[in-house]
DNA sequence: CCTGGCACTCGACCGAGCTGAGTGCCAGGA
DNA sequence: TCCTGGCACTCAGCTCGGTCGAGTGCCAGG
């Protein structure tokens, strides 16, 4: 159906139109793309294009645009990678050293992205369920209220505070610590419940009550429902292709303020080696159907600790975006495996 | 000078053209306000109103709109009190009502001012440097590798981590933590140095390069930089007001990812009694020019823990978001000092 | 000092007309 | 069969001129 040189046709409409923001008309893609055909096949072409839903015009006298089909199609296989530039990586590479902090991390990596590739950057904190458990600490701040501190092999530290129904001596305090310390050292959290089934059989009688309560907590907040969180940066990027919002940016910015909408952006990416791109309606978010997700897991190859990405109106540079997101995500899971 | 009048007639100015956006002409105001004169007469007042600098005009035949100096002038003599509904007072409540978390209360916060006001808000976490230490535990996390995790009374929860030249024992790490802990509990934290000072001095010789060491940290970290944080949200209430940004909201958007900025704007308040208010110019920062900010600090009223407020378009209304803003932080100041 | 009247200004709004990029279609040629 | 040049057609965008009316500034009279 679709011969190699339409699909030329579509690669050369794409690319023109995404540097261009400007209906790509026959007699200039002829002319600039060499294709060895004359305006008028390549007319023939687009109708054929057009007849099967890869791209659209405006109104009769104007050129032709891609529509997400024929991005889709553009992306899955017609772009090449495009490798970056040594000064890209160096630039990815010092910017990023220096961070102390896994916040520190998230915030240089959320910024980096942002300015690297020109959209709206989002980053994941490495998610609590996919993390190994370094150290639990449990203090007493005030009697019969406990402060749990979770710190995480990735750096992230959770804190929740609760309340027990009696006031715990120092020692009980150091029972309770040792306890959970002992078994959580080195797990994963999504293994905690198994770990800890057997908890509170073996405690002694005065400490069980706390410990239930405890045991609790870090089954509600730590394991089943673990906040995960997300940084954004580069919204102003919106503005800077106002154009390709027909209506306003009003609901793509109110969707970027939902933490929920952005988890689910990016939530699902678990693979390192994949990059997932969302292009247009594809997208489940209403409000961002004009825009296109590009994400990727970051992290060990044999499982991310969460994902990143940028999003952008549709017309996007998806290789360039492609290439970006990846080298910024190989490098923060080296950065997050190392440290 | 400026008479009665002239003084009501630039209130009419102002609150139409905050309601319509549009110029006012001398006509509708004398007919809308029932001002008793003529429209000749506020012409009149009007052009005064000009050479003094409070109003202007787009184009000759056009209306008045108000200059950023008229809007002072309104803040300042010309707007009433706005008192809050009953339902809005409410709203806030049980809006603010069920946070557990301080996280959460500055997100609930943030979120609430947003959408009440229709703005921009910006809520400034509980200020570090006037806070008062409510608990500093101390873990060793590797050998050599401590943790630090301070609570401030207002529930701010803050870590670092540190190497320490010899990795210590676990009663070492207790002496340390007994010997910050005991001396820090209850004090605030601009005072900390003070009550430090003799530390390294006291303690015994094989304790002393570590504690040199976390002293060094708590005093870099935690008292002469404190990280402040802030919480943003409703940015999305800027396309609403789209034709206010006479060029686009780009420079806005990006002003806003500036945590330095941000703070900034809330930063200096400390004051939970005087609203206050900057319009357009009067801004300090390039690219909020034309927007104004309205903030207060929040907290017990001998000394805020930190500030909070909204921003808009110079055309904003100002004595509704002076109310609103000035509601919200009395609410948040109470639930801090409460729980 | 206020008021009504009057001439003036100038942005907005509308419709006509032109332009040109781009299309679809068709007949002729490799 | 497929490509090509030619040709008529379409239509968004631009410009131009004209009208409209809101609003102004000024002035003479009360």
């Amino acid at each position: 159906m679709l011969d190699d040189r339409k699909l030329e046709v579509l690669r050369a409409i794409v690319t023109d139109f995404v540097s261009s923001n400007e209906p790509v008309g026959s007699k200039a893609l002829a002319d600039k793309h060499h294709l060895g055909v004359s305006p008028a096949t390549v007319r023939n072409d687009m109708a054929v294009l057009e007849d099967e839903g890869y791209i659209t015009h405006p109104h009769t006298s104007a050129g032709r645009i891609p529509t997400d089909k024929g991005y889709r199609l553009f992306v899955d296989r017609l772009s090449s990678v495009k490798p970056l530039s040594a000064a890209e990586r160096r630039a990815i590479q010092t910017f990023l050293q220096g961070a102390d902090d896994l916040d520190d991390v998230v915030r240089r990596t959320v910024r980096l992205l942002a300015q690297v590739t020109g959209q709206v950057a989002v980053v994941q904190y490495p998610s609590l369920s996919r993390s190994v458990v370094r150290h639990l600490e449990i203090v007493q701040l005030d009697p019969g209220r406990l402060l749990l501190v979770l710190i995480t092999d990735t750096g992230r530290v959770e804190q929740r505070s609760l309340d027990v129904p009696v006031p715990l001596t120092d020692e009980e305090v150091g029972q309770l610590r040792a306890a959970f310390g002992s078994r959580l050292a080195g797990v994963r959290l999504a293994d905690v419940p198994g770990v800890l089934a057997d908890l509170p059989d073996l405690a002694p009688t005065s400490l069980r009550p706390a410990m239930t309560c405890v045991l609790a907590v870090v089954l509600a907040t730590l394991v089943e429902q673990p906040e995960e969180r997300v940084a954004l940066a580069g919204t102003a990027n919106l503005t800077r292709s106002a154009l390709d919002f027909p209506t306003t940016l009003r609901p793509v910015l109110e969707s970027l303020e939902e933490q929920v909408v952005l988890l689910k952006l990016i939530g699902e990416v678990c693979d390192p080696t994949t990059v997932n791109v969302m292009i247009g309606e594809e997208n489940s978010v209403e409000g961002l159907r004009t825009t296109s997700v590009v994400t990727v897991g970051y992290g060990p190859e044999d499982g991310a600790y969460a994902g990143l990405g940028v999003l952008g109106p549709t017309r996007m540079d998806y290789a360039g975006n492609i290439s970006s997101v990846r080298a910024v995500a190989r490098y923060v899971g080296e950065l997050l495996a190392g440290g």
